[in-house]
DNA sequence: ACAAAAGTGTTTTGGGTACACCCATGT
DNA sequence: ACATGGGTGTACCCAAAACACTTTTGT
């Protein structure tokens, strides 16, 4: 039997050596910006240290970059076709190696000591991640108090997050944390989260009442003991047609 | 003799097999933006095609993503200590192969025939460029006359030019294509350039006159056949001080 | 009736934009 | 004297920001 053949049966595919993809997945639920951490539990000088980590994964040798990120998407919460984004590279020669109880832990799970790592973002709406499919050791962590996280990660975060907040203030990416019809309230809510600040009610609905792509439906909100929203839905077709270059969400 | 020992004694650092960077170098002169990129001679089926890619290289085992960026300027410029800027991973499993040539020419050049790259961009100003340090297969191309680059180069150009833009309006990365004295004039006629346009001179003005960390000097222009005109200077210090989130260089 | 969130207009202020003429220098 | 680019001010319009009350529903 030939190592090729050998490599066909292999059920896990070859992975490249030196290039991984770390997520951090954003979560929307409760007006509050979560993101999933996963804990590990790390053993060290006859201890076990709880510490937790963003997920990632190795780059299968056929795949693009955000098919890995898509990957851990799956693994991590069940869910699929989700919007992912790549922010940053980090390729400290060290960075698995900042702390030795975290590289002791993570050098059974790698092939080179060497791993330059590929940010990735995400956006997922918490209320659509069945709490069954959300692997075990995974947590929606505020994004406002995370821990101190393993590797260079806490890097990663500060850079994802920072990333988030220029995207969406220039590209329609706060309808996928919003459930298909959602109130301005709702959308306010998010972006207040997001940017830890708050709008004034009437100059934010004056704002985004221009954007034709953001669509008032014939229906309103049900079952809420108050005066019920209308709903809107958001337009893709109408936003790709009317984009111009400078466009911004800036509230 | 151990492998590691004869390694020890390798001169050319061993590199990353999977993962490599490629440059987009942007240079400035005449008033025209241009772009370094390199000939290649192409053998193919008994005909020599010349071709015309981007400066790139593997990534060296101890060094970071941007090292690699700056040894890739210093052999094709001569220049140190420029500013380089990671942009986008170009991650396709068949980058490589897109054209039967070029992957003929590439193939005994890397070490796994999936390479994924770091697109960086820099900024050079032309003039301080030597001549005799540019290397001889380097050539200024007009940017906005790019002629078909080999692999995914005209996607890896494309993306760059998109993120200069950005940038430009972000942060003060005019300066590194001025000199260290310049003209309002000569600032305004380097965004027209990079942004292909043309602004009113009194409006230019007053926007820049409004950064405080433009200095103007009790220096003008000395040998032009016009009135003089007034020199300034950028501050750094005085920018990172009073630099704000949503701040931008916009005109 | 009350609680709770929805929904709505006006004023002020500052920035963007459009536009035309005189000035200082070298030749 | 002339050619060349340097340098300046004003008017209009629109967007940002600050601010408070009425409406509709469920309980």
């Amino acid at each position: 039997m030939t190592v090729s053949k050998i490599k066909e049966l292999v059920i896990i595919p070859e992975t490249l050596p030196t290039i991984s993809v770390d997520c951090v997945i954003f979560g929307y639920e409760e007006n509050k910006l979560k993101v999933l951490v996963r804990r590990e539990f790390v053993p060290f000088n006859d201890e076990v240290f709880l510490e937790w980590k963003l997920p990632g994964n190795h780059v299968r040798r056929n795949e693009e970059l955000c098919e890995t990120a898509a990957r851990i998407l799956k693994e991590q919460t069940g869910l699929e076709n989700i919007f992912v984004k790549q922010f940053l590279v980090f390729s400290d020669p060290n960075r698995l190696k900042r702390r030795e109880r975290d590289y002791e832990w993570v050098k059974p799970r790698i092939q080179d000591e060497r791993v330059i790592t590929v940010g990735f973002y995400s956006l997922v709406n918490v209320i659509d991640v069945d709490n069954s499919t959300l692997v075990e050791d995974a947590n929606w962590a505020n994004a406002y108090e995370i821990k101190d996280l393993m590797f260079d990660h806490n890097e990663i975060f500060d850079e994802a997050f920072k990333k988030l907040r220029y995207d969406l203030l220039h590209e329609p990416l706060a309808f996928e944390l919003l459930p298909e019809k959602f109130t301005l309230t709702q959308m306010q809510k998010l972006y207040e989260a997001i940017f830890n600040t708050t709008y004034d009610k009437r100059n934010y609905r004056r704002k985004v009442n221009k954007m034709s792509y953001l669509i008032p439906l014939d229906e309103i909100q049900t079952g809420v003991s108050h005066k019920p929203a209308r709903l809107y839905s958001y337009d893709r077709e109408i936003y790709e047609k009317t984009r111009t270059e400078r466009f911004d969400f800036r509230v």
